[in-house]
DNA sequence: GCGTAATGATTACAGCTGTAATCAATAAGG
DNA sequence: CCTTATTGATTACAGCTGTAATCATTACGC
């Protein structure tokens, strides 16, 4: 599975949002934030095809593009790698390091303990 | 906070490790399977110091270099952009990401609860 | 003192990325 | 039929990244 650029990134999660989709379909449902043109998600197409993280069908005289891989893969694939490089693949650290951050509510804390205790039984 | 490369960060780490410390210290220190030579070593200290990602003081002829900021922040930093990303800010489903993809030992899960009962006290 | 080694600065260059514009082909509308 | 809009393909171009080489300066060994 290649790299994904951070802008092609916007690009596939549309498609895993709905798919497949035309490449003018793809343009209206980018995030308005972008400020993308429709030349510009084409060539975010045209990359990601390449790139083989996207396939495409023939539907006439244009193409129906869908993502190659399943979001739940590209996302498990990217978080290992930042843990991986971050916190030596342990998961741990990475927790201590949000809740010493403040970024853990204790209702996410109670989630949490939740899907573990879940996973023990 | 500017954004640094894959590459860089080999070197911070080197110089979080560490420092401050000479370009050719640092070109030592440096994972050798990166197979780097001196010279590329060099070029990313001239870049980490113009991204303001390091800081350096004269000694002599050459320079001391040191990290701008810690770590932490920047680990912290970049884990929340993943986090945000991908997981719409929410630790939980990172979580239960790795957990579906045994990424998660026993180890781990007791590991993690003992840290969630401390947070809560 | 003089050659040599070390050091930061400058330059190089290809590949990736963001952000398009242009072009050729063709379908659709009137 | 003819014009116009749509579509993928090709080209453009600057900035970032990986990976150096070269250069000018200067300190150190002999």
């Amino acid at each position: 599975m290649e790299r994904i650029a951070e802008g092609e990134y916007a690009v596939m999660e549309v498609l895993w949002e709905e798919s497949p989709l035309t490449a003018a379909e793809v343009a209206g449902r980018v995030p308005p934030g972008r400020g993308w043109s429709l030349a510009t998600v084409k060539t975010m197409l045209s990359r990601l095809l390449a790139k083989g993280a996207l396939a495409h069908e023939q539907d006439g005289r244009r193409y129906l593009y869908r993502p190659a891989f399943a979001r739940e893969d590209y996302v498990a694939e990217e978080s290992g790698r930042l843990i991986d490089r971050m916190f030596g693949g342990r998961l741990t650290p990475l927790v201590a390091q949000l809740a010493a951050r403040d970024r853990l509510s204790p209702a996410d804390i109670e989630e949490i303990e939740a899907l573990l205790r879940e996973l023990k039984s």
